[in-house]
DNA sequence: GCTATTATATAAGAATCCTATATGTAAGGG
DNA sequence: CCCTTACATATAGGATTCTTATATAATAGC
């Protein structure tokens, strides 16, 4: 697991990145995350909702309730045109991070 | 300038990097980063000063003040062993944070 | 009926970084 | 000699992001 330290930041990107593919809820946003890094990047529920609110807020989201087939009520967020035009920028800011870092640092890239 | 909300937490990871090579006062480690990022990546000084503190307590780096030759007083600060050992599994680390986002994300190597 | 899984929500706190402010020395130009 | 720039450290107050802890509630399997 990657401590909160140093994951600080990401899970803007993350939401992103997930819903640019497919439209989802909070709780299988989470799920995804933990899935697709193997369990190095994982998010708790209390931080995802309100940076979801925060994104819906921007505009760069946008949540609708949905009745699933099994009855209970969740709220699916879609990406908007603005989100996605946001992620181009948002991506080129953290390969630039990384850039930075294995210079000056001598952080890995494999 | 890549934001801070995005580089958050690399700041201890800079400063020890930047103290291994040769030991240092703060002033020094600020101008440094931003030299070898080609100012992608800055801190102020008060973002700095605090953080060196704190490493100082944990044992990671010790500072010892410094008449220089100018007759202005600094504080030099090096890299003490166990700062050292640190570095390593740090900078592991941030290359999985790195991988984690590549795939999740899609966030370029180059 | 009990427990695990699914699902959302909020409060209180920790950590890291920022701007603004303060202090003081040294060097160079006018 | 004064003013500005560069050098150098220090702290207060605020913003952002993520955490743990707590609350609520429906569904599925035993």
């Amino acid at each position: 697991m990657i401590r909160p330290g140093i994951k600080r930041g990401t899970a803007e990107l993350a939401i992103l990145s997930i819903l640019e593919e497919e439209p989802l809820h909070g709780y299988e946003i989470a799920r995804r995350i933990e899935e697709q890094t193997k369990g190095k990047l994982r998010f708790t529920l209390a931080s995802l909702y309100p940076l979801l609110y925060r994104m819906e807020q921007r505009g760069w989201v946008r949540g609708a309730w949905e009745n699933s087939a099994s009855g209970r009520r969740r709220r699916c967020y879609r990406l908007t045109p603005q989100g996605r035009k946001k992620l181009a920028p948002l991506r080129l800011e953290w390969a630039e991070l990384f850039r930075a870092l294995r210079r000056l640092a001598k952080v890995a890239d494999a």
